[in-house]
DNA sequence: AATCTATGAATGAATG
DNA sequence: CATTCATTCATAGATT
């Protein structure tokens, strides 16, 4: 059986941004999300926040259809894998540092010690969305996007354990969401 | 550090009910476990009581092998996962898509199932797996500890997992799902 | 087509 | 209860 009858339907409309056609069974990133999730995750950002997941969301949603899920599963997947990758290579002597594909890793990031939430300042992706027309899409793309967890700002607690990491400050920055690129470039 | 240990038990006499190979690291509920736990739910049970769980943990124990903690995790979980799907929709009292869009959880192992239906030739206690009616332990609830699980210990693992919370779960399950009724008589 | 691999999705098991 | 980690399942694509 399928999955759920609605989910079933999962992205019934196939379609997905230039990328081959799928009958969408799952969610399938475009290039230009996954771009963009990499970006993210080699700035640092490996835990988003509920909210982070929302703007992340919003902002690939620009690229295709997208739900909060599939960023929230991305970066746990993602950040799962790279450590899982990571652990293997018995760096002998000149340890090649074989990167595999990310060359990144901004945090050595052993196990849950490195919990270090990376209070990133992806901030407001959110807004700058237009109506870009999209198949499935009705319109309001924000609102479909449905939240993982209940976006109660927990950040008050991560605020505290912030990270012990000199990783450049970049809290506050960027209210007006400037493009994303932009914010990366100095993060 | 891997996790080794354990493991090594393996179920040997795999009654894992048919779960793919797998080298039970961990429990891996049987879709009869699964059922009940599901009904238990839906008929309004969050979070059990220790004795509620420890009673279900024994009738699931009928249909294979199941820890306290097993339960008492589920629930955890099943409950925490159910609130995150539910993304409640602005104002509206009566909108056709407020159940039906599963997409996060609750999902009923699609695939999976069809697997899991075969359960081989082993259990040593999964005997008769076609319609047993629960043998006649429903009189009282306590009696008869499935020795094949020598449900012991884990009370004391319970007891930790259960030191942290201090909620005063005055739960009761809402009678108001007729088919499950029977299933609740255990509780 | 069969097989392998990368990865999306799911969920059990913690921890705070 | 909120969050996170670990492991596994399932499958789209690439490879042979």
């Amino acid at each position: 059986m399928e999955m759920e009858g609605e989910a079933g339907v999962v992205m019934s409309g196939g379609f997905n941004a230039g990328r081959v056609g799928v009958k969408c069974g799952r969610w399938n990133p475009t290039t230009e999300q996954v771009k963009v999730l990499m970006d993210l995750f080699r700035a640092g950002l490996r835990t988003p926040s509920t909210e982070q997941i929302q703007r992340i969301s919003n902002h690939l949603s620009y690229f295709g259809k997208v739900e909060s899920k599939n960023v929230f599963y991305w970066f746990q997947n993602h950040k799962a894998r790279e450590r899982h990758h990571k652990k293997r290579r018995r760096g002998s002597s000149s340890d090649e540092e074989a990167e595999t594909e990310h060359k990144f890793v901004i945090s050595p990031d052993c196990k849950r010690e490195a919990k270090l939430s990376h209070r990133s300042a992806l901030s407001s992706f959110a807004k700058e969305e237009e109506q870009i027309t999209w198949p499935e899409r009705t319109g309001s793309r924000d609102i479909e996007t449905l939240e993982l967890f209940p976006l109660k700002a927990y950040d008050l607690e991560m605020e505290k354990i912030r990270c012990a990491r000199t990783t450049t400050e970049i809290k506050e920055i960027s209210f007006f969401d400037p493009p994303l690129e932009l914010r990366l470039s100095f993060l």
